[in-house]
DNA sequence: CCGGCTATTATTGTATACACACGTACAACG
DNA sequence: CGTTGTACGTGTGTATACAATAATAGCCGG
């Protein structure tokens, strides 16, 4: 939580403003928006209860942290990146994911490991049921978990909010994303969390950049072939 | 530009919420804005010349970002970090720094090569005028344009963003930073362009690397002895 | 049947109005 | 003299009203 003055912890603030943006978000992640269609202020006003002044607030964060995006006029959209931005995107956490599982491995607390086992379990949960959705959020919960564990809430919340944006596209393209990959991602995640918890910042840092690494890569084949990425 | 669908530049909006987005915050960068002091909506509308409700959906961005926090129905602040925030933000940067040094010595054009060099011009003449706004600005210009180089504008960004917050901590301490401090960033930097206009990655990563410690170790040092940190 | 023009509608962008909470000043009281 | 209670002002948080514009539907002519 942020303060204005020192790091003393303020009073939290129930405004709709807020409400609406988790909710909003939640929606968006959760694939409760179709994508391309526009998001109308009156309907997610109505929808919460509210009126438009909080939910277009919570519209703007949205836009800022670029989960959608507006045409002026013309309504706010769900972003859909183009191949390029995502592998952008996929670089991004190459250079930051590596740094985080090291630091993990000195300061992971046991609530933190916990956490982390507890992500993996619920990834593998999604590839047995052939939830995407699930496996995808279990996998932003792993590395908002290591990125935690590093005990540096920016770089975490850098990390989350690039998986948030990556998974908002694999999502459009649900179909593309097979049993194999999601399988082959749990089983890197459950490397790293090893190396974590054995104490291992080598080990931890190189299986990161392994996973970084592949992802991006097995991201850009799919990419390649793909009918219409 | 972010853009809805696919990454097709879609026309700029004119709308006040940028605007006032742009000015409030050159306004707190460039230290306008007593810190401590409230920032009264209705003054900064009044200002501007436009009503509150477009000020209020930048406000809501800016303290999204974190360089102003709120205090429920009591106003906004420019954010005071704790000396352990601003170390965090060091951190960070040291993580992603080093990659974007790196891929620069790749892919800077000529045109971003002369960007950074006029940055780097910039930030002696600010330490020649003691003029130490303008030395963190072109401190900030730098690093941006390393991230541009380095063509990945999420990195730029987010490296940018914490730059933005740790020379606001700086700003409200000025007297703090001294000029010996300002040359030695300022003869850093120039080793970091050197190497990038020289091709060579390896010394461009070590270089920022270096510097990314650097300035966090003068900033910790000058932290511990400071009267008032 | 289809293309172009106009009227209507829908939705954004902005302004204003209202309600509530917090701080302050001052008075009443012990 | 200190404490408490209350009235008032200031400013946020939210709702509503208005303006401007892009999409849409209907209409007419070809």
């Amino acid at each position: 939580m942020l303060t204005p003055i020192g790091n003393q912890p303020i009073e939290k603030t129930p405004t709709f403003r807020d409400a609406a943006y988790q909710a909003i978000k939640q929606a968006i992640l959760a694939g409760k928006i179709e994508p391309g269609q526009p998001l109308v202020e009156e309907r997610l006003a109505t929808m919460l209860q509210i009126s438009r002044t909080p939910v277009r607030e919570a519209l703007a964060i949205l836009e800022h942290e670029g989960l959608i995006a507006p045409i002026y006029r013309r309504g706010l959209f769900v972003c859909k990146l183009s191949r390029e931005q995502v592998i952008e995107l996929f670089t991004a956490n190459e250079a930051v994911e590596p740094f985080l599982a090291r630091r993990a491995a000195f300061y992971a607390t046991l609530e933190q490991l916990a956490a982390l086992d507890l992500a993996i379990a619920e990834g593998e949960a999604g590839v047995e049921s052939g939830d995407i959705a699930g496996f995808l959020r279990s996998g932003r919960l792993f590395h908002a978990g290591v990125g935690m564990a590093a005990d540096n809430p920016t770089l975490a919340q850098f990390v989350e909010r690039n998986e948030e944006r990556v998974d908002l596209f694999l999502m459009s393209y649900g179909k593309a994303v097979d049993a194999e990959m999601m399988s082959a991602s749990n089983r890197e995640h459950r490397a790293i969390y090893r190396a974590i918890v054995e104490r291992d910042p080598d080990a931890a840092a190189r299986l990161a950049t392994y996973h970084s690494q592949s992802s991006r890569e097995r991201f850009a084949a799919l990419a390649n072939d793909g009918s219409d990425l």
